[in-house]
DNA sequence: CTAAATATATGCTA
DNA sequence: TAGCATATATTTAGAA
């Protein structure tokens, strides 16, 4: 493969970014449920051919929310039907004439291409079926079902002899889209069956690959996999066609099932393995590579050479790219690994919101050296919100958190998009599992096995480059992200407390003996302000429905705080902390003090949602100097506890003092 | 951590 | 293809 120059590498790069930021997750796809799309393209590639880029941005316009679609569709109907008869060819044609000086007699022109339409192949059929066609393809009022029966029967008759002749033409094409999607599932094996022999071409042709694209969809698991069987052989070919890289593309993303999939790979590690398929099932490109030297050059050519050109070509977005890069780091060399960093580095945000790319952006990050590490460092730097947030991204994050030596430079790169932002990761789902990983290390709690062994495969692959130990580096990364986490708790308490994970989160920074070491005075400081944060959401009357005690998270959170200490199920006990100040003891009593007192405690323990608050209240004082007052007014009011089956907290709380 | 609840994928039947 | 059942993965809740 030809090296990629500095020019084409830079404008696609260009490219690629505006793509994905347009449509942030929205991966290329053709639309199913629109052909009025794909007018405005055909529109666009008769004007000129040229303007290709142009058109390929067109068509990744999808994923428009509904209500917005039916619109557009609307209106793009409205305006076809009523300029239909001279379409688009017509007034091209029209145009170039004038200019050329021979005046403008329209009726002549429009006889002039009518002929001109009538001779090519199965003209006057193509203009038969255009005529029911327009009936039936109206979308408002909607057609009762027997006419639209009809009318996609009409045109089976016409069209079923020259079907072939149709799927090329821009017009026509779309024709035999209506017809497979109103058709029988018979109809449909019928319409596959008498297109066999020429997938490829459709896949490769300006509108013939939407037809393609809803045939898969459409089709059955056997016309899928006839589709599939005739285009295998073809695909790294197709990879590097225009039109015929899309459609691999949606194939691989959304109709192949994984065994199809682990297919449509193999293909690209040579052309023998796409043809012996079924002896090369289960084949791993470990095993193949490991048996013979020879064999793994041969692979890890063609997987580059397929990769280098789809770079090249601006599909670094692609999944199907992504998995064959997959294959690819998994058997390079440290110096396949280099070059790889070298083609990708610019355009490496690209690659880390899928699972397939999530896994080559991790392991090219834990086998860069320092220096390519902080190339790649640069470049995410400026996606960090979207690579904190996204399932697959957050991993790659992980990963850099964990193989990095130079924490300074991480944290550098990333503290003003995580002070910007750090409210919104605490509450989400995967935003807040860096944070997580920074306090606790991969504590099953929030890391399943599953993706806490990819991190570990991940560290192991680190270790030739990583030098620091991992407990030394976590906790610089955490001396430098605490504060962070303190002045955000203690600017926005008030709203993160109202959410679960919120909650969870406030617990895991305030209940963590690891956090509170690497605190100087300040934050030792700014960790008590937080302390009285959160007492001052629990002031307020508690028989108000909104009160944050009727919030189970929230009410769990203020128990562990009286406690000092996390709860151990396997134990069964409270595991006490050594390092931080102001839990336990001093914090039972200062919520007694403010919050709490002789004047609402009755309130406070009649109450199902708050008894067991009064427990832990009373577990943590009964043997303390500070629980005195506590306790002297708690004998005063319990002759008046009331007796309700439902408030266990409140029977407990009897029990005990008896 | 564990058990239950829930979501997701796959296969079977009509 | 729809609907259902079954297996499997992922998420959630959780003490007294």
């Amino acid at each position: 493969m030809a090296p990629v120059t500095k020019k084409t590498n830079g404008k696609r790069s260009a490219r690629g970014v505006s793509q994905s930021d347009k449509k942030s997750t929205k991966k290329p796809r053709i639309s199913i449920d629109s052909s009025d799309e794909e007018l405005e393209l055909a529109k666009n590639e008769d004007a000129e051919l040229s303007s290709s880029d142009e058109d390929d941005l067109d068509d990744l316009d999808k994923g428009k929310p509904e209500g917005e679609k039916k619109e557009e569709d609307k209106e793009a109907d409205d305006l076809d039907i009523s300029d239909d008869d001279e379409d688009e060819d017509e007034e091209k044609e029209g145009k170039s004439k004038s200019e050329g000086g021979e005046g403008g007699n329209h009726t002549e022109q429009r006889k002039l291409l009518k002929e001109r339409k009538m001779q090519r192949r199965s003209g006057t059929q193509v203009q038969q079926i255009k005529s029911v066609w327009e009936r039936l393809r109206v979308k408002t009022p909607p057609l009762p079902k027997q006419i639209r029966e009809k009318l996609s029967n009409e045109i089976w008759e016409l069209s079923k002899d020259c079907i072939s002749d149709l799927v090329l033409k821009h017009d026509a094409s779309r024709i035999v889209q209506t017809l497979v999607k109103y058709s029988s599932k018979e109809r449909r094996e019928q319409i596959v069956d008498s297109l066999k022999g020429k997938f490829y071409v459709l896949a490769t042709s300006a509108y013939g690959k939407y037809l393609l694209v809803k045939l898969l969809h459409y089709g059955s698991r056997t016309s899928r996999q006839a589709i599939i069987n005739e285009l295998h052989g073809s695909l790294r070919k197709l990879m590097r066609h225009r039109e015929g890289a899309y459609v691999v593309e949606d194939l691989f993303v959304l109709y192949a099932t994984h065994e199809q999939k682990q297919q449509m790979i193999k293909e690209f590690w040579g052309s023998e393995y796409a043809v012996f398929r079924e002896t090369h099932k289960d084949l791993t490109i470990q095993k193949v590579c490991e048996s013979s030297v020879e064999k793994r050059n041969i692979i890890a050519r063609n997987l580059i050479g397929t990769i280098t050109a789809s770079v090249d070509k601006g599909s670094t977005g692609f999944q199907i790219l992504h998995a064959a890069m997959r294959e690819y780091v998994k058997i390079a060399n440290e110096k396949e690994i280099s070059e790889m960093i070298e083609l990708l580095h610019e355009q490496f945000a690209e690659l880390v919101h899928t699972p397939e790319g999530s896994d080559v952006a991790c392991t090219l990050m834990a086998k860069a050296n320092a220096k390519e590490r902080k190339l790649i460092l640069k470049t995410l730097k400026n996606h960090g919100e979207k690579l904190i947030k996204n399932e697959h991204g957050n991993i790659v994050f992980i990963t850099i958190l964990n193989c990095v030596d130079d924490t300074v430079l991480v944290f550098k790169s990333f503290s003003p998009t995580v002070k910007d932002n750090l409210q919104e990761f605490i509450i989400d789902k995967f935003g807040r599992r860096p944070w997580l990983y920074i306090l606790l290390g991969l504590d099953g709690k929030y890391f399943s096995p599953i993706v806490k062994n990819e991190l570990l495969r991940y560290i192991e692959l680190s270790e030739a480059t990583s030098k620091k130990d991992p407990l030394q580096r976590r906790h610089e990364l955490l001396s430098k992200f605490a504060p962070m986490f303190l002045s955000t708790i203690s600017k926005n308490y008030a709203e993160i407390l109202t959410e679960n994970l919120g909650c969870q989160f406030v617990a895991e920074v305030l209940i963590n003996d690891e956090l509170y070491a690497q605190l100087n005075e300040k934050d030792q400081q700014k960790y008590q302000t937080v302390l009285d944060n959160i007492l001052t959401t629990f002031k307020g009357d508690i028989t108000e429905e909104t009160h944050p005690i009727h919030r189970a998270f929230s009410t769990r959170l203020l128990k562990a705080l009286i406690q000092g200490g996390k709860w151990n199920n396997k134990e069964r006990k409270v595991e006490p902390l050594k390092n931080v100040q102001g839990l336990g003891v001093p914090f039972a009593y200062k919520l007694y003090d403010e919050i709490i007192d002789s004047s609402n405690l009755l309130e406070w323990i009649n109450n199902a949602d708050s008894s067991f608050t009064i427990v832990a209240l009373y577990e943590t004082l009964k043997d303390q100097k500070e629980g005195k007052q506590f306790l002297k007014d708690l004998k005063e009011v319990q002759s008046k506890i009331t007796s309700d089956e439902n408030n266990k907290g409140s029977h407990l709380l009897v029990k005990l003092l008896k």
